[in-house]
DNA sequence: CTGAAAGCGCTTACAG
DNA sequence: CTGAAAGCGCTTACAG
């Protein structure tokens, strides 16, 4: 039994808690109760310290979820970490697992149907406590009759009703204070770009369009992949066309990077010939010239108030579905400035 | 035993091996080889994939890794998933796990020493496969003399020598062309801003001071906390100084904001008064105007260079310790344009 | 409060 | 190729 160490880990390879048991002169089920929160008196309990000090002793995670039949895992699965919007939030999650004491796993799905529903299955097979899932429309609309055998909390997306808590931003009432910040500051011809493949780009859309017709305007819209390379071909067709919009609003920030670019690719100055807004609050659409107007979304705050549904509904099965709506912030930059006609 | 069905989850709850193979007819034993590379006939085969999918059973992996001690998991321990570097190379680590049939656990350490040994024994509790792992400098150290019970790989951080595998940008090469573009392009006074708490500053300073000295001129650096707020108190101080550098190389991009924002706030022309140059090709560097020069980092491949230098390492624990050095490719943009007196 | 014993759900020698 | 049996390292009734 060969012994390494450092400052940080006293290793000894095969440790068990047979050996610990041994080392502080006590049962397993005595040293297992010291760590946990069974009864064991103070004598016992620091023997059993010493012990595990001495063997340099880490409990195997693996069987201890087996035989307690929790893995204390709560699953995140998401479109993709590298949007900065997923990763503020799985941090936050990341962050509340832990200090629970609950371990988080990640799954990428890349939008893709099919990766969801593999990913699903895997987390089964993980016994997860719970799921946190920004899933595409039609997953959404598959799971919102569908009950899982572990609670399910939806982000950033959401249908109406369904059997599953949720968190997500009002989209509708951060839409309208885009549009209607826009035409406050003379602009009315405003167009709007959204994603096609979330529920959010839809009730952008729709928030998009309450207030156009609350303003009286006529409405203009496209929809594009979620990409910024879809939204800059998109956008400079869309430009390039005699009757072009006076300002654009766009619902997500990967559509706006792709906007930006074909703005300045057709040599349009901003605000002066397009006026411009979006979503989420990156550090990129301060850094620019102008600043680009924004909804910052409450990332931290979405991931933490994922985490409390799931935890309550762990504590309380029983409790009505839930959703949580959170406001955005909406962020004014130079992007729209007061129309000079 | 209730039963719940969707499109993707046929669930009822509790349904072991045992279960299905009652319902195929054959023993466990031979379900377990059916779903594994076991040696089974065409025929049993069949049968217990037919009754896999009847029961929807699916193999409990706290059980599977248990008994066959094997976690079939990678640790991945990085300062912070938010900072765009390790969020690429997070994602490009997770794909090539996933391919291989692995999962990746993921921690967030905050450049916090504690944490970092607190996550490492986290670590052994998982009974982790391997371990991809960016730490600061004071746990560098620590495990450079030391073996764990599995095998490390360092990402963007490493010293001489040392007992495990790495991968790392030639930050000497990637600073020395920053220096070298900048001397051609006519600046002389060209100072530089560096993280204080990684290894990875401290070889772009050697890189640095090693490039000036090759030129000839005369080095003036700064060590600030890894964070834009403190590179931007900095920046404001130093660019207040009647003898300002006329450029600034930058560590990384985190600084490189503070940066650009003292700047601004000072007034100065960009690069007229001040040219900039970090490191990270992050979408603001390109957005603002005028763009940033920058060292892209190869972030896919750094990911999937440790994986497999894991894999190798796992195949071939005998291999003596590698060191993978990749090379920076620099972006040239307006930030470092010819100077003009 | 403590210990002996059973068992979580799998995989894997072992024997055939 | 197949099955019966043992056992991975824990936790938790059960009994005292």
């Amino acid at each position: 039994m060969e012994t390494f160490s450092n400052i940080f880990i006293e290793v000894r390879m095969g440790v068990g808690i047979k050996d610990v048991a041994k080392a502080a002169g006590v049962s397993p089920a005595t040293v297992s109760r010291a760590l946990g929160k069974g009864p064991v008196s103070e004598e016992l309990r620091a023997q059993v310290e010493a012990a595990v000090r001495a063997t340099g002793y880490r409990p195997n995670l693996a069987a201890r979820r087996l035989r307690s039949q929790d893995s204390g895992t709560i699953g995140l699965v998401v479109a993709d970490i590298r949007n900065p919007f997923f990763t503020a939030v799985s941090r936050a999650v990341e962050d509340s697992a832990y200090r629970a004491g609950m371990r988080v796993i990640l799954c990428n799905t890349g939008e893709d149907p099919e990766r969801e529903a593999l990913y699903l299955r895997h987390m089964q097979s993980e016994r997860i406590t719970g799921l946190i899932f920004a899933p595409t429309r039609s997953t959404l609309d598959q799971l919102s009759k569908k009950a899982l055998d572990f609670p399910v909390v939806f982000i950033d997306r959401c249908g109406p009703g369904g059997l599953h808590d949720a968190v997500v931003l009002d989209n509708r009432e951060a839409m309208g204070e885009l549009v209607a910040h826009l035409v406050e500051r003379g602009y009315r011809r405003i167009g709007g770009l959204f994603g096609n493949s979330s529920s959010t780009g839809a009730q952008r859309r729709d928030g998009y369009l309450e207030a156009m017709a609350r303003f009286g305007l006529k409405p203009e819209f496209r929809l594009v992949a979620p990409s910024a390379e879809a939204a800059q071909a998109e956008a400079q067709a869309w430009l390039a066309a005699d009757e072009r919009p006076e300002a654009l609003v766009v619902s997500n920030s990967l559509l706006l990077i792709g906007v930006l670019r074909a703005a300045r690719a057709r040599g349009l100055a901003i605000p002066g010939d397009l006026a411009l807004a979006g979503f989420d609050n990156e550090s990129w659409t301060e850094l620019v010239e102008p600043g680009i107007t924004v909804i910052e979304q409450p990332v931290e705050e979405i991931g933490r108030a994922a985490m409390n549904l799931l935890f309550e509904r762990l504590k309380t099965p029983g409790l009505p579905v839930r959703k949580v709506v959170l406001s955005g912030r909406c962020v004014l930059r130079g992007s729209t400035a007061t129309r000079t006609p």
